[in-house]
Formats: C-alpha cells, structure tokens, sequence
DNA sequence: GTTCCTGCAAAGGTTTTGCACCATA
DNA sequence: TATGGTGCAAAACCTTTGCAGGAAC
C-alpha cells in the first residue's frame, strides 16, 4: 500500500494559479484582454488536464470566437514560462497541466485500449524521482510519469 | 546518490530479443522474409530507442527499399505482442524500445532545448514504481518515466 | 493458389507558420 | 500609433489507411 490518491485541483488553488499567470504575463511585457486571458480562465476552473482541442473546443462552447492557433501559442507560452506542463500523454494529442506554486503535482494512468486518461499523486514516487541524479551534466527541472494498462471499463 | 546509471543494450541481448522476437511472431502465424525482418534486425543492432523515421533512414542508407507504412506497421505489431515498448518521449515522434526478457529497461531524459534523448535506469525508481497502488479498478501493464531539463551542451 | 505482406500514395490528426486585421498600451 | 495578439487559412509533421502487385506458405 502507498500514498497514492486521486488528485484535484481545487477551485482556490486555479484562480490563484491563474492570478500568478497574470502576473508572469505583465511582467514579461505581455498585453492583456485576447484570447490567452480565456484560455488561462478555462485552465484554471478545469484544474488542466486538457488537450488544445479540448481548450478551443470548451471556449467556443461558451461563446468565443477563439482560433485553434491562439490557444496553441497561449499554451506554447504559458508552458516555456513554467506555468503549465505539457505531457504527452497517450499517442495522441499532449495535455496540458497546471505548475501549482506549492510544486504539488500529479502523474496518469493510460487504459491502452480507450485513451482514458486518470490523474493520480504518490508521495514515494516523488521522493524517488527527486533522488535520482542526473546523467553526465544534465540539469532536471521537470519529471513526468505515465502508467499505462487497462481500465475497469476495458479489463473485461 | 542513487543507482543511476548509463543502460545499454548488449549485443547479445538484442539478439536474443531478435530470436524471441522471430518465434513470437512464427507461433502468432506470421510470415518472415520481409521488411519485418529487417525491421527487427535493424532495432537489435541498434538497441531500440529509435523513431519511425529513423529505422526507415536507416534501413534505406542500408540499400533496403522499405516504405514507411511498413516500418510502422512493424512497429505497432511488436508493440502488441508486447515486444517493443511505444514511448512518447519529447513532444514530437515517438520512439520503440526493446522489452527484454529479463524484464530490465530504462527510461529517458529530454533535452528541452535541442531534444536530445539519453537513457537511464534507476533501481530504487523501479521500486517505487512497483509499489504503486492502482487507481481504483486499474491493472497497471508498464509505465514509462520522463525527465525534462537541459543537456550539457544546451545549459550554457 | 490463397493469404499475407509490401510499397506507394493519399488521407487523417495534431501542431506550427504566414499574413492581414484588430486591440492594447 | 507602434507593437503585439488574434483569427483564418495553409502548411508541416507524424501516423494510419486503401490499394494493387508480389512473396511466402
């Protein structure tokens, strides 16, 4: 038995990742009020875990106008700025997570036969990783894990 | 100080996985004689941890005329028979290791700058991998370790 | 001879880029 | 008004699929 457990972001810890963005954004010179602002509300509220697709596609559900470009470059900048983390997750597309201030994070489990795609957290598992010393004068900055088998859906 | 260190794949071991590899295939009522073949010799030799476009490169630079299709086709078959690992490292291709019979394997470290991949392995990683509970009603088949930062050559 | 495998070409899905227009500072 | 951001469209990239010809059994 470990520590693990299911994993969520909570309503808070969005709207104060999504103020923190806001933040690196001004102070790298970046303009407010487009498409990137509602990009980072949508992240925020969902607690990350979202493919671009799925970014453009809730946005536009709601009413705006937003280009799959715009939310791939809002994306692209959050990610090098360290404020989201891009996993590549699946074979498919990669999905974007939230890079919370209390360095909490969470890894998934892929089922290999629907793409369901399972957030979870283990203690052990980070304490492991953050032991491990880097290969001949590589600098780490970032750790993904990805399990993969099958759900209870699909282990029939 | 951990266990890490530098993995690679011995002659003789990518052989034997070629050998396994060949009967896996003849008991599953496969032919032999085509572009699979070559496919698998080529990822012996080199080991795996080679994308798509890679062994085709490779294959032709060897004077064999292989299409692309074939070499994925290849690559998805060995993958189900749970001969090749699928790994989605880095945010383009992917690439395929060789699943060894003694269960040994690594993982990787990317390069977020240039892209470079580098292997390693860590027994107390594995371990605390091993130890992971599944998320409710999950059966966990592999998993599969990321490390993002910066090489070397990349960190000045 | 039948079936599987192959190469080529075309299509599919994801992500990036070019460009003209608009919004922010 | 100068700059950066945006939407749209087209391209680039990785991977899969369709198909006719060829090889293995």
């Amino acid at each position: 038995m470990s520590g693990m457990k299911q994993d969520t972001v909570t309503p808070t810890e969005g709207e104060e990742w999504a103020a923190a963005a806001r933040v690196a954004l001004e102070r790298e010179g970046h303009r407010s009020g487009g498409a990137r602002d509602t990009v980072i509300e949508l992240l925020a509220a969902a607690g990350g875990c979202l493919e671009a697709e799925d970014v453009a596609e809730q946005l536009r559900s709601q009413g705006q106008r937003v280009g799959t470009a715009s939310v791939y470059r809002a994306l692209a900048l959050l990610s090098e700025l360290g404020l989201l983390e891009r996993v590549a997750v699946g074979s498919s597309a990669a999905r974007y997570e939230l890079v919370l201030a209390d360095g909490g994070h969470h890894h998934h489990i892929v089922c290999d036969d629907c793409g369901e795609t399972v957030p979870f957290s283990d203690g052990r598992l980070e304490s492991a990783v953050h032991g491990l010393a880097a290969p001949a004068g590589f600098e780490i900055r970032a750790h993904e894990v990805t399990l993969h088998g099958s759900c209870p859906g699909c282990r029939g």
